[in-house]
RNA sequence: GGCGACGUACCCAAGUGGCUAAGGGAGCGGUCUGCAAAACCGCUAUUCAUCGGUUCGACUCCGAUCGUCGCCUCCA
């Protein structure tokens, strides 16, 4: 397969540095505030990546680390006049909960800044003493000019940034491109000993210390937000390779920012915490189901820019609901069947061979799609039309299904289903509705049996009431061809 | 100002140096239906921001122009 490589601007091929082995890091949160739809983009690609990684035949080691400490989380902490941490475990414990809900896998690792400060303040060390970092009144900074590679995965060279930066105040730096690996601290703040006195770690170096110890000196990939790769990301790369002289990362895979319109300017900007544009995870699932979310995330490619909106979400459910309707049917048509005899489709009718064959074909399609750099829309326009395919299978067959008609439909479903896991679709789509207690189910079928009396009868008013008074409880009622009525949740 | 990405139908969005430019949403027409809903069938880009160039041939490669976004300061 192939991966777009920021490092080198073009996709390569993914050969991991061990066999089977993916050894994965992706940057989580400064957990100074609520996760937004657009931090959860990153993680939910991350996601992906790995769910396909693994159906791919590796095995896959994810790091996610969440950094617990830095001047937003203290600022936060002192407006509400409580400790930091507990601003910190507030949002870690709500990430948690929005990942958990959005069925993002849970990463093996979710390491603390906090709770590694000895693995930072010995990688510092290192940095010193291979002369590439240098104290200076308690801080310790990294000396840019130290490492020939600085700018490479950023595209930018140290010459270039100079005329952008503005004046720097504080001037412990030798060069205004140095950044701080360690921070003295100020007063009130919290700090650690340190062979440079009481501080704290700087913004990236907690990102090195953390990836090395848990998947070595070298990894295969590293992932986060595109506004990462300046400064963090390379920072990071710098700082690693210059204290272990070996390459950091071998991908580097940051995804495409998500984008909101500005409703004041009518301008389109990134979903930010700065800006104070963002939508929370929370706030988003009041509103729409976990599965709509992750349609929406994965209808474009994860690199590209995604804008958010109401009508966007509107129509992530839409896709979604498509899917499900097609399970729906499957199911009512699948109910009860019970049957493991092979599908013979060498003698079978044209239709049950179309069938087959598209829904044969997806495996084939979809690995060529995912093998592409994840390309996910591409990967679900494959899925949708082994879906239109069934609907139209089962609308040519006016409510008769043959045993062999049932057998390639039951194929189809398996094969929907297998890759929308893979795609990390919850069981929601296809499973039923779990609000459809057996009581409920008997309950509307005498009302449908009252309904149906009623409109052989011709009485329509009565049959439309009983209609409309379940649709107002989110019930809806159709009536099939074969005369049958069927009812689902909305 | 520097660096980078992008501009495909009403909307979202994939894609390719030459075979009908995927898929979805929305709309319209039809089938089915007492009416709906859902589904199915048909229609909605002679064209891929604009202008040049390379080529037998470009939407796809190159250049310019216009526009949008990101980074250059904290940010997934």
């Amino acid at each position: 397969m192939y991966i777009y490589n920021n490092l080198s601007n073009r996709k390569e091929r993914f050969i991991p540095c061990e066999d089977n082995q993916v050894k994965m890091y992706v940057c989580g949160m400064t957990v100074q505030d609520k996760p937004h739809i657009g931090h959860m983009k990153s993680f939910l690609t991350a996601d992906v990546m790995r769910r396909y990684l693994e159906y791919r035949g590796y095995r896959v080691k994810l790091v996610q680390n969440f950094t617990d400490v830095d001047d937003k989380i203290i600022n936060r902490a002192n407006q509400e006049g409580v400790p930091y941490l507990t601003v910190a475990n507030r949002y870690i414990e709500e990430y948690y909960q929005v990942s958990d809900r959005l069925n993002i896998r849970r990463a093996d690792i979710y390491p603390r800044a906090t709770e590694h400060i000895p693995d930072i303040i010995a990688l510092i060390q290192r940095l010193i003493d291979k002369g590439v970092a240098y104290e200076a009144a308690g801080d310790v900074y990294f000396a840019v000019e130290k490492h020939p590679d600085y700018g490479k995965l950023s595209n930018r060279s140290i010459a270039d940034m100079i005329e952008g930066t503005r004046k720097d105040v504080q001037s412990n730096k030798k060069h205004p491109l140095d950044f701080a690996l360690w921070k003295a601290a100020k007063p009130d703040e919290p700090h650690w000993d340190s062979p440079w006195g009481k501080g704290r770690p700087g913004w990236h170096i907690e990102c090195s210390a953390m990836a090395m110890k848990y998947l070595g000196e070298t990894f295969d990939i590293h992932g986060g937000g595109l506004d990462l790769i300046f400064p963090h990301h390379e920072n990071e790369r710098a700082q690693s390779e210059a204290a272990t002289g070996k390459p950091f990362a071998h991908f580097w895979c940051e995804g495409g920012l998500l984008e909101i319109e500005n409703t004041a300017t009518k301008k389109v900007e990134k979903m930010s915490k700065s800006l104070n544009n963002f939508f929370a995870m929370s706030d988003i699932l009041e509103k729409f189901e976990p599965d709509a979310v992750r349609m929406f995330l994965i209808s474009g490619h994860y690199r590209s820019p995604l804008n958010f909106s109401e009508a966007r979400m509107a129509e992530a459910k839409a896709r979604l609901d498509r899917l499900r309707e097609t399970f729906r049917n499957m199911s009512f048509i699948l109910k009860d069947f019970d049957d493991d005899a092979t599908l013979d489709v060498e003698s079978s009718e044209p239709e049950v061979k179309e069938l087959y064959e598209k829904a044969k074909a997806v495996r084939e399609k979809f690995e060529a799609a995912m093998d592409d750099d994840f390309n996910t829309a591409q990967a679900m326009a494959v899925l949708f039309d082994v879906a239109k395919a069934a609907n139209t299978f089962m609308a040519s067959r006016q409510e008769r299904f043959s045993s062999t008609d049932k057998r390639v439909l039951d194929y189809s479903r398996g094969i929907l289903q297998d890759f929308l896991h893979v795609l990390g679709f919850s069981d929601a789509i296809f499973a039923e509705d779990t609000r459809a207690t057996d009581i409920t189910d008997d309950l509307i079928q005498i009302l449908i049996e009252v309904r149906k009396t009623a409109r052989m009868e011709k009485q329509w008013a009565i049959a439309d009431t009983i209609r409309n008074r379940l649709e107002a409880l989110g019930i809806a009622l159709e009536d099939r061809p074969g005369g049958e009525t069927r009812w689902k949740w909305k």
